[in-house]
DNA sequence: ATACTATATTGGTATAGACAACTAGACAAT
DNA sequence: ATTGTCTAGTTGTCTATACCAATATAGTAT
């Protein structure tokens, strides 16, 4: 019995139980397809019943970071929003190339002051230090994509550090900095490319691109990312899902 | 008790019940708001628990069917891609206007016989008739989108006769038609509009444009419509959520 | 080795009952 | 008029129990 719930305390046992397990997941306690304990478990450790267990199990289950399997047990998902993010990119590569994407030059990567408009996006404050991080998404050698993330949290500034050629940014974060990406907000339009955007994407002057703005939230609900992306739009298209996912 | 559950047969009672219900809010037994049967009526009406009943209604209440609130019932949920859907439209009348959108000029509605992609995409053979409905997508007055629908389902040369410029098609679907959309996949990318685009948007030559493939698929998952959208990316943001769903 | 069998473990379904929390309306007291 | 109180009806939580269905494992028979 690690930590007992609250009986008579006015979160419901079930919710004290998710969130516990939220926090165990988050803790590492159990890795990503590791099994949690048992619903049979959980009812003796924490002496409720094993249908409010189920609850607590079953809720986590249409969240997402959980799935079942009967005979077998109760596993962490891998998550749901890493999962949408990079499909989304990943369908550059749909040409022929498998495997080596999250590749892509890294043109800057240092501490700068943020503008207005990204202070707005990540609810801080204009004398906070941000990270900045310019790469080139290539796809069979050539590049696709342009790509500027500002990103900040605690202890932010030991981001300099990382190798992003090779550590995909939202692994990093999740193992090194414990920051689970749930949710984003994102918004696409189409434009011309600018005269810097033609050179670095390698098309010709006057080229629609696809731009790209993104805000993504931790699992406390802090937007910790704010990115910029230009694509070219011969060789990127868009994919939606409405209404299962 | 208007249909009786199978007890003891292959599909769970409370699996059951669900399709029960759904079948009941799509032949307009409840229309969108209205009190559906209470837990314990639903219990006493099929002779089963009211923990049963409660477990069809709460799953029907995360798919988003129904939403609950406590002490007062169970209700019929407002459906949900259409929201999205109109939420992506109504993103082109943010600049002021209110209200009025669903606008637009009806340029062609008649029936055709399909291309082969459009065969593909409705998943029917080339005999088939198809709706093709043009339409010319207004925002205060001014043009912001050309949208071409390709319909088919049983009866579609009933839509020749509906109005489309002043009732929305999914109303029309779903009221006269009994089609309700459950899903969509939905493809956008960049590029430069054509010239006849150029006239009807009323935009320059060259300038870029988004364009948007949608098919969405009816409760059934049969996909009943296939449009392909051209907007003006002057005045248009096509809008994403990521994760919460 | 392969196939079967028995058993234990897991999640899935279902029942019956209890109490809590909340809503809305009726009605009385102020 | 406002406030308080009661009541009936609703969903929310929780317990205790039982059995079913799918899986894993160890042992056994072939």
């Amino acid at each position: 019995m690690s930590k007992t719930l609250n009986k008579n305390y006015p979160l419901p046992m079930y919710y004290q139980l998710k969130e516990l397990l939220r926090e165990q997941i988050a803790a590492g306690e159990w890795q990503v397809g590791d099994m949690v304990s048992s619903e049979r478990e959980l009812s003796e450790q924490h002496n409720i019943s094993r249908m409010t267990a189920r609850q607590a199990l079953k809720e986590l289950t249409t969240e997402g970071l959980l799935y079942r399997v009967q005979g077998k047990g109760t596993f962490v998902a891998e998550p749901k929003i890493e999962q949408k993010l990079t499909r989304l990119t990943s369908f550059s590569e749909d040409m022929g190339t498998r495997g080596f994407d999250s590749g892509g030059r890294v043109l800057r990567l240092e501490l700068i002051s943020p503008s207005t408009l990204v202070c707005r996006a990540l609810q801080i404050t204009p004398d906070r230090q941000i990270v900045l991080l310019e790469r080139l998404r290539l796809a069979e050698g050539e590049p696709i994509a342009l790509e500027i993330c500002h990103l900040y949290f605690n202890n932010v500034d030991k981001l300099l550090n990382e190798n992003f050629e090779d550590h995909s940014l939202y692994n990093i974060l999740r193992q090194q900095y414990k920051i689970l990406p749930t949710r984003a907000e994102q918004q696409v339009e189409a434009s011309l490319c600018s005269q810097r955007e033609q050179h670095l994407l390698n098309i010709k002057e006057g080229s629609p691109v696809l731009r790209n703005r993104r805000v993504a939230f931790s699992q406390w609900e802090r937007p910790f990312e704010y990115t910029e992306s230009v694509y070219r739009a011969d060789r990127y298209v868009f994919q939606v899902e409405l209404g299962t996912a």
